[in-house]
DNA sequence: CTGAAAGCGCTTACAG
DNA sequence: CTGAAAGCGCTTACAG
């Protein structure tokens, strides 16, 4: 039996690139080899020796053996050289075992066409010949090939993903959000990358370059702080959730201010006239929108504002109300800016065993899951959260698509759902 | 004054990349044009016709509104003739105009070195002469260039970029998960890609081959129907977590059986008999392991079983609560198979008007914020989420880092959290 | 209908 | 210490 040997050691940590000296004495010595084997290409483990039981194993047929065995032992092997006469089989076990993708390239030379061909197959553009084009696909199906997204990001200048920033997962507010977006998104051919600014603007604006650099082609944020001046030079689609930033970058929102209103609209029609307010964090747009419609109609009906700070979270709120209720027995309604801060809220009364909805009333605001967890469930204004995410999905789709940024703004109405806390 | 035109117009529609015809003949006409002015490079914009104010405004000198008009005109401009000898404002301005970014060879240009040598400094790797340095440093700045992470993706094979698939961020134990593994692997300057999939197998592997295809450095996965073998061909380094896949894939997880056995052992210790489980989820493992411990401590304790179903949420939860509490008045005490389904069971208990945790003691799974929202707060058995997430992202950077897959799998205990449901 | 070649924007081994 | 050149894996306009 002839000697199949392939391989070649070399000294451990070595690497080279290109024309490694000595080579191109190297020759194929298998009978089905070709006549002269210059390597065009290799992979490099750092090596220690040639493994004897290796070409053993593989002279008597064993590829697999012996293939796994130079792995482990991290053999430099000289791909081309040997997918150039292996078998179709032993090739895709190759590089299977070495964790290397098939190429363009390799599906080209498996169905002897070039790769402008199989490009063409791949994205089914220009003319292929229907016997040419069985070929290819053959070769794809026998490699698995599959085309590598980061080359073609190279040339199209896009990457066929879209970034999103927001503040914090970890808020209830985001995962529905999220998922929405994903769905549309996805739908569409593109992955999400995430990023949690926490409302820090440096947080945010690295997100941006890198997503930038990675050619995303396109992005959403929720962002206070965030201003025009950091988007509008990116010539990069992006659409604004939750929070306007400016008149030229577009939007989809909920009409805060209207449904602060109406929150307070329905404590009023449940006879309440004491009616408190906690607030969201300052200089959070969205929070001061509430803040104001809930003003103007506390306001227009002649009565007296209480506004108790919160931030937005459980505990904060609960501690303030807890305050607010001491201080204020009167108070027989509460409108809070959130629902986390309502059911803080909640937790205040509770803990002073004033009855909801008997003797206080409180309504919330965006409609997370946690209002029908808690006991009496609580009442909110709910913000279509599926929907602001679907449509800025699909808006982001249409930047991406038309390429032309028009401006357009989407303001959603929250929904008065009635729960058992007023 | 010179007519310093340089820009050309071209049917609107038309495209082309190399050797235009007619564009031999085309050369610069400014005072400081290169003499010979071949375009090597050049943007496209389906045009009309040349606009004559545009051009007036450059000859003018107002560059601005001269690129800013074409730009609004689409019609086609130079690039490479224009940026050839235009101020470096000017080429600063230009590029932002039609969000194109600086490459290396811009900045190589302007520095007058090789693309080499910025390369070098880039990535701060081999001699670099002090000022050269220096000069490439300044026209980087000067440029505002940031290094095309796509490009370099390709070259390396490598993406800086890490996948992350769970079954639906809308399940509360999620968002910390992904908040704590993003922070890790932020700091190590990875981005996460993010995909929800509903544990459907389909979901999951065309994530996987989507990950692949885009060079992720590894992923990390919460799956119950991924098998060993989608991963283990992947050569690449995978971390499993809350759940194991196998021997050979590295895992994070918490110790489901004892935490399990413990819950039921709080109960027994506040002196509670008949003590039931609401399971989670056939297949799924962890719901099975809690359910087996359980089983265990129930059977070692001489009680009788009692087990509902469940699927991890509310609703299904808070359904079949109801129907045990009114089949078996004897219960006095739950052990749910996460904080979810407890919430359940308590609004159960509530709606019967079976007081908590007088008559009947609740434990939940997980430890999730849900928990001290609900009124009595639940007393649960607190997974370290966030350590979870953390020990995960580290292993996985260790194994991107170290090349070599090791297996190792880690075990967190869950922790007793008492409040005042038990 | 098909292939050769140039190019996307980087990095690296090699040769000065 | 620096530059020319090849290459990462694709796509596309052009020339058959």
């Amino acid at each position: 039996m002839q000697n199949r040997c392939l391989f070649r050691a070399r000294s451990a940590g070595e690497r080279f690139c290109r024309k490694p000296a000595g080579l191109n004495r190297l020759r194929g010595r298998g009978h089905d080899a070709p006549s002269f084997l210059w390597p065009e290409k290799f992979l490099h483990f750092p090596a220690n020796s040639v493994d004897m039981k290796a070409i053993t194993f593989y002279n008597e047929g064993k590829d697999r053996e012996s293939l796994k065995l130079l792995c482990e032992k991290e053999v430099i092997y000289f791909l081309k050289c040997v997918t150039g006469y292996l078998s179709k089989k032993s090739q895709i076990l190759m590089k299977r075992l070495v964790g290397k993708m098939a190429t363009i390239r390799d599906v080209a030379k498996l169905a002897g066409v070039s790769v402008a061909t199989v490009s063409r197959v791949l994205n089914n553009r220009g003319y292929v010949h229907q016997d040419t084009r069985k070929k290819v696909e053959e070769a794809i199906l026998s490699l698995d090939y599959k085309p590598n997204a980061v080359a073609r990001s190279l040339f199209k200048k896009t990457s066929k993903s879209v970034g999103f920033i927001i503040p914090d997962i970890t808020n209830p507010f985001f995962p529905q959000l999220v998922r929405s977006v994903e769905m549309v998104m996805k739908r569409a051919g593109y992955t999400i990358l995430l990023f949690n600014s926490d409302e820090i603007l440096e947080n945010e604006l690295k997100s941006i370059d890198l997503m930038v650099s990675k050619y995303v082609d396109g992005f959403l944020v929720v962002s206070n702080t965030l201003k025009k001046e950091h988007i509008s030079e990116l010539s990069l689609p992006v659409v604004c959730l939750d929070r306007v930033i400016g008149e030229e970058i577009p939007s989809v929102s909920v009409d805060n201010y209207a449904g602060a209103r109406k929150a307070v609209r329905h404590l009023l029609e449940r006879g309440c006239r004491n009616i408190a307010h906690i607030r969201g964090p300052a200089k959070v747009r969205t929070a001061e929108e509430r803040l104001r419609g809930y003003r103007d109609e506390i306001r227009a009906n002649g009565l007296k504002p209480y506004i108790v700070p919160g931030n937005y979270d459980l505990n904060t709120a609960m501690e303030n109300a807890l305050e607010l209720f001491e201080k204020h027995p009167e108070i027989d309604g509460v409108f809070a800016g959130n629902d986390v801060m309502a059911v803080g809220a909640m937790k205040a009364a509770s803990k002073l065993g004033i009855p909801i909805p008997g003797r206080l009333k409180i309504i919330g605001f965006d409609g997370i899951e946690w209002g029908t967890a808690v006991t009496p469930e609580l009442t909110t204004m709910e913000q279509p959260i599926s929907e602001l995410g679907k449509k800025a999905g699909e808006l982001l789709l249409e930047l991406i698509n038309g390429g032309k940024l028009r401006t357009s703004h989407y303001v959603f109405e929250a929904k008065l759902i009635v729960r058992e806390s007023t």
